[in-house]
DNA sequence: CAAGGACCCTGTTTGC
DNA sequence: TGCAAACAGGGTCCTT
């Protein structure tokens, strides 16, 4: 589910709500949640810590609770979801529930029980996250350069490439298909295959999708919801996700699906031509 | 090294 | 209308 802008904007709001905040109750519904770890051992663990910083590698959130890291992966259909009065409306697929000393609650729901939960130590959560992921896309560490040793001779769809996590921590289906749009590169192409304007451009291009995204507070399109109920406004401003069969709002082309990586792709063969060189 | 499929799950959409 | 297959924003593991 959840791509970088949508858990950027679940780490913003949760962050003023629990920081400084006790975990006065840690209560994980589904023993899934926390495999392989023991779902009550991360509860003990949890329990009573106070949240110094909430923080965002990637698609992972980071709590930060004074030396003891708490870290989820949303996966497909996670959502956070927050209450004041620490009860819930809507119990469905809630797969556990944090009661903060101040009286609210925070849940978390997962309809298809993908994400995961867990307590690291710092040596484990560096070990992951130097080992699975690659340079935050919105830092000076994602640069032209960077891209370029990456893609230098690889055989790999470029769209294949974005996706991988240790190219750019945090890209996913919907913002790979719209920066390959605004770069107007081809999904299919080799990585390899593209000269240097073409990285130049891909780079800002995968930057400017992200940062929009974040600015509009995520894509909304089953279930990805922020933590206080809203829904997020870049679907709305797509240039080919999801638009099968629309025109190109950049030329008279028509956006087309096609599957790249085992995903659904979609991107306009007009001004997204495939490589002589591919 | 790369591609493709299975798998982890459930709900919704599509196609016959 | 009804049913079953296909599909969904992620990631890992295994085989080819």
């Amino acid at each position: 589910m959840p791509e970088l802008p949508e858990v950027e904007t679940v780490r913003r709001q949760l962050e003023p709500l629990m920081v400084g905040r006790r975990l006065a109750s840690v209560s994980i519904r589904d023993s899934r949640l926390t495999r392989p770890l023991d779902p009550h051992a991360v509860e003990a663990a949890l329990t009573g810590c106070t949240v110094g910083s909430v923080n965002r590698r990637g698609k992972y959130l980071v709590f930060d609770l004074d030396g003891v890291n708490w870290l989820a992966h949303l996966r497909m259909t996670g959502a956070f979801l927050t209450t004041s009065t620490g009860t819930f409306d809507d119990s469905r697929h809630l797969r556990a529930v944090v009661q903060l000393d101040d009286g609210a609650g925070v849940g978390y729901r997962d309809v298809r029980r993908f994400g995961t939960w867990a307590v690291l130590t710092d040596q484990e959560l560096d070990y992951i996250f130097t080992t699975h992921l690659g340079p935050e896309p919105l830092s000076d560490a994602f640069d032209q350069a960077w891209l370029s040793v990456r893609f230098a001779r690889s055989g790999a769809r470029v769209k294949a490439a974005l996706l991988d996590q240790t190219t750019a921590a945090g890209v996913g289906n919907i913002y790979a298909d719209e920066a390959l749009w605004q770069a107007g590169v081809h999904p299919a192409r080799a990585a390899g295959s593209l000269d240097d304007s073409e990285i130049v451009a891909l780079v800002a291009a995968v930057r400017g999708a992200l940062t929009k995204g974040i600015e509009r507070q995520g894509a909304t399109l089953r279930d990805y919801r922020a933590p206080d109920g809203a829904s997020g406004a870049m679907q709305d401003e797509f240039a080919v996700y999801g638009r099968e069969g629309e025109p190109c709002n950049r030329c008279s082309g028509l956006v087309t699906k096609i599957r790249v990586a085992g995903r659904g792709t979609w991107f306009c063969p007009s001004c997204q031509p495939t490589s002589v060189r591919s």
